[in-house]
DNA sequence: TGACAAACTTACTATTTAGTAAGTATAATC
DNA sequence: GATTATACTTACTAAATAGTAAGTTTGTCA
């Protein structure tokens, strides 16, 4: 009876990787166990649904997200470093092994997946939103961005393209979202 | 034995709908034949695997697509009234039950689907790309849109930008969905 | 009218899926 | 040292899945 140490971090560790790798309906409990070495029902012992575990992934990762912020490292930054920090998430997802973000995977699939979960990555897509506007505001006033338009729309049209980026980049390589990357800065930066 | 008229390209219609709407790994041929009031093993009949309908429904879409585009209908219009066209596209996909774009939905995916489907994805990525690259560049020298960068990379930033908004607009509504549309225009247009 | 092919149905298989109930080993606590 | 909670395993189940083989109906054409 071989344990795991923090068999719940390890599992969402997991599911969350397998969930931006495959999508919600793309991997199974099996899939987890096998590769923790254990068996399905230790799985179901820690999240009793699949809609639990799901919500659980999207949850950690919103909590982890109010702590970066919140914590001085980030929210002393310029807004072009904001940007940079921002934007080098979704690059750190590119990198391993052709991730693509939480948010997306949920939405492809979204009228797929239960409603606990549907909720739960709206909520998360909000607080990215909210953030990335109050980021673009902060450097238009700073005078560093520059843009026409509304900082919500704003921040919503470079959401979409990283999200989008990040799954164009599995069909046609690094090279392609690295350069969508540059010209969101482009389209940006003053 | 109630036969349907054209019972192929039925059955593709109703697998296009199901994948922008689920997902490639969250449709079955039992969505498929219950709808259209047939057995399971009439859809294989024509589509002997889940591989060879989603290859017959991204190919379809390719050649429908390349029709288009070298139709006078949409050839001979000037860059921005194409623009319009092509946002269209996506405009319409988001009205209609709120679906997203093949491309997005299977590269969303793209890890749990089969070899011949990403394939098959990847090459219409391409000409989509290819297409929007070329309008862009005509729409610059033009002198009605204005950019930073290349062509090639303003191209992929707004077809990742809508692929991401149509998600985005799952989980947010289509106030939203509209309101990205706008800023690409104001991020393009002079 | 007979042959034949197209478009199915019936009936099935093997596999995978999420999920459960009951038992067991281990660790912590009283 | 006994009790109890934690973290599992064993052993299932029911449903859904893609896929197949063999038979049946229907329209077409010589």
């Amino acid at each position: 009876m071989t344990r795991i140490e923090n068999s719940k971090r390890t599992i969402l560790n997991l599911a969350e990787s397998l969930l931006q790798d495959k999508g919600f309906n793309g991997f199974s409990y099996a899939h987890i166990s096998s590769e923790l070495g254990v068996k399905n029902a230790a799985i179901h012992y820690h999240f009793p649904s699949k809609e639990d575990l799901g919500i659980a992934v999207i949850r950690r990762y919103r909590e982890r997200f109010k702590l970066w912020i919140n914590n001085s490292r980030v929210k002393d930054l310029t807004p072009e470093a904001k940007l940079d920090w921002f934007l080098g998430i979704y690059t750190n997802m590119r990198a391993d092994q052709g991730k693509v973000c939480l948010v997306g995977a949920m939405e492809a699939e979204f009228n797929a997946i239960p409603d606990g979960l549907r909720d739960e990555v709206q909520g998360m897509h909000k607080e990215l939103l909210v953030w990335l506007q109050s980021t673009l505001e902060e450097g238009r006033d700073g005078g560093v961005f520059a843009f026409k338009g509304e900082p919500a729309d704003k921040a919503a049209l470079i959401l979409s393209t990283l999200q989008g980026a990040l799954q164009m980049a599995r069909a046609l390589g690094t090279k392609k979202f690295h350069n969508v990357i540059e010209q969101i800065k482009l389209d940006l930066l003053k």
